[in-house]
DNA sequence: TAGCTTTTTTATCATTTGTTAAAAAATAAC
DNA sequence: GTTATTTTTTAACAAATGATAAAAAAGCTA
């Protein structure tokens, strides 16, 4: 995807806008297993994923647990930092090479303050997100394992392919053991 | 609250542009029970609550499920339908009789467009819900109920006295008797 | 392809949580 | 204050999930 498909994407700007926020980004390229985001720092850098496939994930006391998987055309940031300026509580690591676009959150901030269209975009941004995390919470609080397998599954089928099922087994909250048992099931 | 102390604590605003808003607002009041958002339907009203709790839950195959709780200075609104103009999928129902400030959202989007201040409130309002939609995602997804009990508990120690354990149990996502189990164990 | 490593599945047993029902406690109504 | 009604706790048993370990399958590398 290009810079100016995934920020059209989320809300289409005027040219003079548009150009504003392209000029900031730069284009970088990790390898797989690179954390783009550590836990427990104030990141102050977003990225929109160009190629790759990403996750999130927090340590707890004797594991990680993923809950965010994140592909082409997804942002890459850590909600309290960019918000709060605070540290954050997850780490994003690339779970493939990946080619990303890249911006300061204090570069975007900037724009938000002198230009009404990108403060706007910056809206439609949050807002998205909230409602992919509410999407998320709800299904987690009122769907089986089963149910949510299925449902992550049909809403990117290339999921299979690009994450290993312990991973999958954690963003659904059971263990992998149990991973295997549904989908023993449906079987 | 004052719908002043309840705007400003999103984001501080110029006295023009916190005009606007207040202008909009308009006070009201319903009982016990009443429900302020309906599922299946598209909303466009907002609330901020002046004085009262509100909880939103979703009906499943065969029973509710509780996944919010809003009190003073909270804000009442179906995110899908205030996003994306859909039907939403949770019902707003008060615990207590309450005292509300309401505004539409249309009226609030074309605020949006006409000033960046009012713009970059918004993007903040929905920032914030992000934030605290996302943290309880992920209290959820790796912490036991008995500690997300002890946390909910900790945010918001009057939730005991004004909401029933029935409801609280939902949120925390066991059933009453297992949340029973919880108290018991703690004492 | 053969051999090595990683991922996924299967099996067994222990633990946790759910279900149902009844008792106890707290609230509300009269 | 007494009686209903609702809410909360406790008990007993069933079902689901976790933990551990081993087997099978899939992926990598030379």
């Amino acid at each position: 995807m290009t810079a100016t498909e995934i920020v059209q994407s989320i809300q289409p700007l005027p040219e003079k806008s548009l150009q504003k926020i392209l000029d900031k980004l730069s284009e970088v390229a990790y390898p797989k297993g690179h954390h783009l985001i550590e836990s427990n720092k104030i990141e102050n850098d977003i990225y929109f994923i160009k190629k790759g496939m990403a996750r999130a994930f927090c340590y707890t006391s004797d594991t990680e647990v993923t809950f965010w998987f994140g592909r082409e055309g997804g942002v890459v940031l850590s909600f309290n930092s960019y918000i709060f300026g605070k540290t954050g509580y997850e780490t994003i690591e690339l779970l493939e090479n990946a080619e990303l676009y890249h911006i300061k959150a204090s570069e975007l901030k900037a724009l938000y303050e002198e230009d009404i269209h990108i403060a706007n975009w910056g809206r439609k941004l949050s807002e998205y997100e909230l409602v992919k995390t509410e999407e998320r919470l709800i299904s987690r609080q009122f769907k089986s394992a089963l149910e949510r397998y299925e449902e992550l599954i049909k809403g990117d089928p290339e999921l299979l392919n690009r994450v290993s099922l312990g991973h999958i087994a954690s963003y659904l909250g059971v263990t992998q053991v149990t991973l295997s048992r549904i989908r023993a099931e449906i079987r």
